[in-house]
DNA sequence: AAGTGAGGCAACCGCGGGAAG
DNA sequence: TCTTCCCGCGGTTGCCTCACT
């Protein structure tokens, strides 16, 4: 069965909108709400299709949307959120108020991709997530965001790192080391989230499933792994292994699919959200780990 | 000064999930 | 329970701007 299209695309307007469409649309949702938005353009008096004025208000219009540049912040916060869940832009805008999806997908795609492959093209061979990183770019997507994963969780552990050693507090020892305690990490943990999880069962049960399939952390950073990921590097155009490879992507993906479902319950467990509007960490919560652990690098 | 290519961003497209009937 | 419809999402496209030659 077909799906009927949103709107009939005879004689709707596309393209560019214009000043008086947008305060046709604007005046429209501010004196009414935008209810539904298949039958907003006529009641707005707009010759557009629904979809188009719902996407032009939520990623222009809106009144609550900071326009400008990212902040160094907004950067760490959507380097360390996409390695989780990857290329979910709507959680990542949900933790990022004032952001779109829509912005922070396209400032991913032209700024960080771009500062990603250049950074670990320059620290080639130089360290364990910079090859990781230029792994992901040449393999499959759950080897990708085991990269980022893992440099994700590296600079936690440098960051956490320099804080026990200047910081008097207790932070204990079990929670920097590969302890697998959930509870254990929740008790004593540091607010970074990466590394609360990282430690916690639902890394371990990703790791284990990565190492099997021979993409994982597990099978790499720890020492011996690096080198068992980098015949990849070189290994890309090798034809004859499509079919295997293809193979292996997909039961990778699955994995990774495994991850992030685990992951995301996980967080609602660690934050005791559950059953919260979201079950994805609050921005309060990366606010409070960024005052505590990025700070200090920042310049 | 003109041409060209790359980068950035707004908007579109198609699909899947979920609610309503 | 099934069908239909709407909403929201992620991927992609195309236009505009700007830097470089």
């Amino acid at each position: 069965m077909g799906r009927t299209p949103c709107c009939d695309s005879k004689g709707i307007k596309k393209g560019p909108w214009a000043p008086e469409e947008d305060k046709l649309l604007v005046d429209y949702v501010q004196a009414n709400g935008p209810g539904n938005w298949r039958i907003l353009p006529k009641l707005a008096g707009l010759n557009r299709c629904g979809k188009s004025c719902r996407l032009r208000w939520t990623n222009y219009l809106r009144p609550d949307i900071k326009r400008g540049p990212f902040t160094p912040e907004e950067h760490n916060s959507i380097l360390q959120l996409h390695a989780v869940v990857g290329n979910k832009w709507s959680m990542i805008a949900a933790q990022m108020p004032g952001r779109t999806d829509n912005e922070i997908k396209n400032y991913w795609n032209t700024h960080m991709k771009k500062q990603i492959r250049q950074e670990a093209a320059a620290a080639a061979g130089e360290g364990a997530a910079a090859r990781l990183v230029t792994v992901a770019a040449a393999s499959c997507p759950a080897a990708r965001h085991t990269a980022q994963w893992e440099t994700a969780r590296l600079e936690a552990e440098a960051r956490l790192s320099l804080l026990s050693s200047s910081a008097a507090t207790t932070v204990t020892s079990a929670t920097a080391s590969s302890s697998s305690s959930t509870v254990a990490a929740e008790h004593a943990a540091p607010p970074d989230i990466f590394l609360r999880l990282w430690n916690s069962e639902v890394g371990d049960s990703f790791r284990g499933a990565a190492a099997q399939q021979g993409h994982g952390p597990e099978a790499s950073a720890a020492g011996a792994g690096v080198p068992a990921l980098l015949p990849e590097l070189g290994g890309g155009g090798d034809d004859s292994s499509a079919a295997s490879t293809y193979e292996a992507e997909a039961a990778a993906d699955d994995g990774y699919q495994a991850f992030l479902d685990l992951a995301m319950e996980e967080f609602a467990l660690l934050h005791g959200r559950l059953g919260a509007f979201s079950a994805f960490p609050q921005a309060d919560v990366f606010a409070e780990a960024h005052c505590c652990l990025f700070a200090p690098f920042e310049e």
